[in-house]
This record gives C-alpha cells, sequence and structure tokens, in this order.
DNA sequence: CACAAGTGTGAAACCGTTTTCAAGTCGAAA
DNA sequence: TTTCGACTTGAAAACGGTTTCACACTTGTG
C-alpha cells in the first residue's frame, strides 16, 4: 500500500467506523492513485452478505412485466442492491430458483408461476426471505404481493351486467394461472348468477384468431373480458374484422392497463394495477425483513382499479365511481 | 465432511479433475445429504472470475428494449453466466457502470447512451471486457454491435421518395442519440437532395402532440418517418385525429418493428432490428473475447430490414425487393 | 523384479475483505 | 504527576472455496 495499513483500509470504505483524519486522506489518496476499489466478492464472503437480490421471471413480452423489472431494479438499486436476473423460462418450477443461492443472495423476488413449495421451504430453511408477486402461496414465510384481482375484475363483470351483457366470455391465458382464476371469479361475482360465460383459451399473440372462431359461432357473446390487455388487443381486432362494432355490439375489458390500452385506436376498458408500487412494496418488504427476520408473513393486497373507456364505457349513472383519463382531449 | 476430504470435494464440483468413482460417489451422497452447494461466491474469490456479466441499461419502456434484457438474459443463463442489471438511469453517462465494476463482473453489456469513453478505457485497462450495443464507439477495445441503421432509414427514405413525398418530416427524440443520428442520415440519403425535410424532437409519449402541432403548421409534409414505432403511433394518432388519411395523403414510418407495429390498426411501415439475434451476436461475442482476450475488436452491423405496411405501402413496381407479412388476411 | 509413467488424494498457501482483540497514543480529570 | 477512559491502529483469524505441489499408490514396460 501507499499509505501504511493493511485492515485499516477496510475502515476507511467501512462508513461508520473511526479513522483519523490525516490516515483517511492518506489511504483515499493512495486508492485513487491506485484505482482501488473494494472487491464486493471478497468483502461478500466476509460479510455473509452480498446485495444481490435475484429475481426469478419469466418472459419479458407484456409490457406490464418489463415495467415491472424496470422499477424493481430501480428500487433496488436505490437501496444499495443489486438485481440477480434468474430466467425461469423452463415455464415449470424451481430449479432456476435454487441457482440464486449459489449466489448467496441476500432476497429473492419471484414472480407468479416460478416458485414451488419445496423450493419456498428450501429459502426459509435456509433464511433468505423469499417475496411473491402476482400469486398468493400459503406456504413456508413468504410474503405476496397481489393486485386485488377479484375486485378488479369483479368492478368489470359489473359494468358489463349494467350494460346489459348477459353472455360473455372470458379469455385467458393457455397456461393455468393464479391471477386468471382469480380474475374469472370476480368477472363471474360482477356478471351475478344468471349471466352465461364461457372461457376460452388463448396465447396473446393469437388470442385475434382464437376471438374471431369464438365470435362468429356464439353469435349471441355481448361482452369479452381479457386476462390481460395484449388478449383484449386482439379481441378488439376480431371484433372490427368482423364487423361486429365496439361497443355498441360487443364490449371489450382487459387488465393491467398497459400504456398501449390509452391508445385512441383500442381505447381499452382496463384494470390498472401500478407496476411502481408492486415493486416498491416488493423491495420495502424485501428490506424490512432483511433486517428484522422475525417479521410475521403477510399477504398485501393493491387496489386494482377500473378505467373504463371506449371499448365498455362508463354508464352515465354510475360515472361516480370510475375514475377516467383526464383527457385533455383537443 | 461426512466423507473425507477437504480440497477433493473441490474437484467433485470442479468439471475435469480426475476423482475416483468411489470418492465420487461418497462425496456426492453427503453434499446432497447435507444439501451443500458450493458458494459462487468464494470460488469467484478464489478463481477471479465471477460468471456474473453486467448490463447497463436504461428504461425499459420499449417493448423493443424489454425484449432485448430478455434475450441476453436467456441466452447468457444458457451459457452459464448470469446477468446482473444496473439501471443507468441517471440519464447521463459512466457512474453506473463503475458499479459493475466492483463485482468483478466478467464482462459488461452497455445499451447505446450509456458508456463514456473514460469508463471504457477503465475496463479495457482491466481487463474487462465491453460489449456496446446500439451504438459504435471507436475507442478502447470495446466490441460494437448496431443494426444497420442508415440502410434501414434509406430504405424507408427511397420508400417515401418513390411515394411522392417531397416533404418531410423526421421525428427523433429529444435527447441526442447515435442511432437517431444514423436513421436521420439515411433517411435523407433514400429521400435524396431535392427532398426538404424538417427535424423534430419529442418524447415517445409526446409524440401525438408534437405531430399534431407540426402537421397542421406544416400542411405540405405529405411523410414523417419517426426514430421508432412508440414515436411513429402518435404521429399516426395525430393524423387520423387531424384527418388527415393515411397513407393516401400522410406517410408515416416507424423503426424497431415491435410487435404492436404490426397491429392492424397502426399497420405501421417499419425497419425490423431482430433483437434476438442482436442478443446472440452480444454474448457470443463476449464469450469469444473472454476465452481469448487478444481478439480485434469489431463493429458489427445487422441487417435492417424494411417491413412495408399500410402507412406506408410498397409500391407494385419495387415489390420485389421488400418482405411483407405472410398475411393470411382472412 | 526394478523403474518410469500415470492417477488419485491431502497439505498448505492464497483470493481480498471483515472483524475481534489487544496494544498503543493522547488528553482530561484527579 | 498519575490514572482512567476514549480513540486510533495493527495482528491475526475467519469467510469458503481453488490450486500448486508433493506424496503415495497403481500400472505398464523392459
Amino acid at each position: 500500500m501507499a499509505g501504511v495499513s493493511p485492515a485499516t483500509v477496510s475502515r476507511v470504505f467501512a462508513s461508520g467506523s473511526s479513522v483519523s483524519p490525516a490516515v483517511d486522506g492518506k489511504v483515499r489518496a493512495a486508492a485513487n492513485e491506485l484505482g482501488y476499489r473494494p472487491s464486493v466478492m471478497a468483502r461478500s464472503l466476509a460479510r455473509a452478505r452480498t446485495d444481490l437480490v435475484a429475481l426469478v421471471v419469466g418472459r419479458l413480452n407484456n409490457p406490464f412485466d418489463a415495467q415491472l423489472v424496470e422499477e424493481l431494479s430501480e428500487n433496488l438499486d436505490a437501496r444499495g442492491k443489486r438485481l440477480l436476473v434468474v430466467p425461469a423460462d423452463h415455464g415449470e418450477n424451481d430449479p432456476a430458483a435454487l441457482v440464486a443461492l449459489d449466489y448467496q443472495v441476500d432476497g429473492i423476488i419471484v414472480a407468479a408461476g416460478h416458485l414451488s413449495k419445496a423450493s419456498a421451504e428450501r429459502f426459509l430453511q435456509l433464511g433468505v426471505p423469499v417475496i411473491l408477486y402476482g400469486r398468493e402461496m400459503h406456504a413456508a414465510g413468504v410474503d405476496c404481493v397481489v393486485a386485488d384481482n377479484v375486485s378488479g375484475a369483479r368492478q368489470v363483470g359489473a359494468l358489463f351486467r349494467r350494460s346489459g351483457v348477459r353472455n360473455a366470455i372470458f379469455l385467458r391465458h393457455k397456461r393455468r394461472t393464479f391471477s386468471d382464476d382469480e380474475r374469472g371469479t370476480g368477472f363471474r361475482e360482477g356478471m351475478g348468477p344468471d349471466a352465461t360465460i364461457r372461457e376460452l383459451q388463448s396465447s396473446s399473440a393469437g388470442s385475434r384468431d382464437a376471438a374471431m372462431a369464438a365470435l362468429s359461432e356464439l353469435p349471441s357473446v355481448t361482452g369479452v373480458f381479457c386476462a390481460n390487455d395484449l388478449l383484449a388487443f386482439g379481441v378488439v381486432e376480431a371484433a372490427v374484422q368482423l364487423g361486429l362494432k365496439v361497443p355498441d355490439r360487443l364490449r371489450v375489458a382487459g387488465f393491467d392497463d398497459i400504456d398501449m390500452a390509452a391508445s385512441p385506436f383500442y381505447d381499452l376498458t382496463s384494470v390498472r394495477q401500478p407496476p411502481g408500487e408492486i415493486a416498491s412494496w416488493v423491495v420495502e418488504r424485501l428490506l424490512e425483513r432483511l433486517e428484522s427476520p422475525g417479521l410475521a408473513v403477510t399477504t398485501q393486497r393493491l387496489p386494482a382499479r377500473l378505467v373504463p373507456r371506449r371499448t365498455a364505457p362508463a354508464l352515465p349513472g354510475f360515472g361516480g365511481l370510475c375514475v377516467s383519463d383526464p383527457g385533455n382531449g383537443e
């Protein structure tokens, strides 16, 4: 060292320790000169803390998910932690999550479909906090954040019902999903017991074709609620192509309220779940749990708000409940 | 240890070393029993290799960027490396990139705007390979991948010119960008020297308003080329709102060819740059450079292909050059 | 049967920090 | 002047692996 000290350097870079100004200056000067920066790896090894948080996540083709990744990354960064992305593309369960463990990550954030109970227990046993979003899971101390799917979808159902829709389709993803289940349930609740609701499955990419087929085959259907906006876009397209006027002849609604939903061409009624809030809740909770591991497990429900637009407009009488866009339609 | 060996365990888990089948079995059995997995941190410290690759990236609101992150993450994962996300949201230059160094990452991938020459040199000096995408940079051994913006934009310009557009707008981002510059250049080339081209700046979110203002003020403009699809969407919307028929009265084109460009409502002529190819080239190159650091620096240009759609249709006579959608228009 | 070559294993040093502990310095209080 | 803390600093033991080296112990060959 240019200065004269082995472990004192540590104190200089670790905040909080007391070092005399003189020494501090010398060390920093030398470090600057040498271009020295403490190795996070070595520090992690010694402290048994990596400041790394793993995110186990699947595909990002839905802008909503992408947004979430961005927000998570930024939130963590602001708290001095770094995001380690572990792709869970294998579609199925845990193996990906286990990789995270090898990195001694301080915590793990898992997207809806990618956590098995087995993994969850393994994490708990190792004392690594897990936050799950987009799905509830009553298992070993994992905290969950979920948008209030049931309530959001119920609002859509109620709007459809009040608009006179009696015969509807619930379009969901091919792969069975916790949130799709909830959205279906909420929708049925909102539509009431005397409504007929068909469930249809499709990939986001193929939703137009699926909707085309279903709508031409079932002329009595007057409303389609989709598990997300991407699916709904396809339905709107199909309706246009079939000459079914939206919203007069057919109401359409989606879920997530991604940016494109506000496009004047779709102008899609949707249910807003704010990625920013989810992200900040997730990291907030993670950090809380890191500093006091004993916390009770919680499941946080984030409110989901109906955003009525043209494809399923709010009814005059009920406008008070619905918050529409500020819409400075010049 | 349940078995009988301290450093032999290392050999068991490090591939390639020779261990007798008997010992190997015992060790693995014990490891399995104890739930032991080697600590990546310790390994990294000893080997001076972390299997971590940092990605310095800004916002992900453009689906194109999100897709890129996904592809990068998966490609790296398949090669045994992990993606560390370092948000560069500060908009400006290097500080973010330096964080990556502390993690002793094996390599760094940087998105267009987020690398300064200073950082680049620092990385080179430390022997950490840097791959830059979305921008060229003739500095210290950084490899670059860039879509062929000039050629792609030139194709748009040529299409516009052949369609009779003489007076056009090039709509670019507020923040000055390498690729926007190139796209502007290519567009001008394609339009020819006698065309009038106005440059306009806007954020993706506000492009509709910007276009509204410009188009009503400049009635002679008959074509708008945008630096990306998101901007172009706003222009199409503005055109509709102003009653300018697209494409008869106004041609519009974007860049990236994101999924939504194919939406029948926009049906946007665009220039395709494949995120998958970019991603795989990036990690391919990174790994190459990791195992043979002496490689000559390269700048890879990936072909950008015009995808004509309704907002600026291909002309009958020139169809051969343009690849349109498979379009099974039922 | 001896000797070279090849294999599987253990000892020990090392990677770059943190952290405990003890020792040393200095100023203030007695 | 002596004594007692408060501060600053260094020595040394971790942290959990990898890796070099040397030491047996098999094998194969003359």
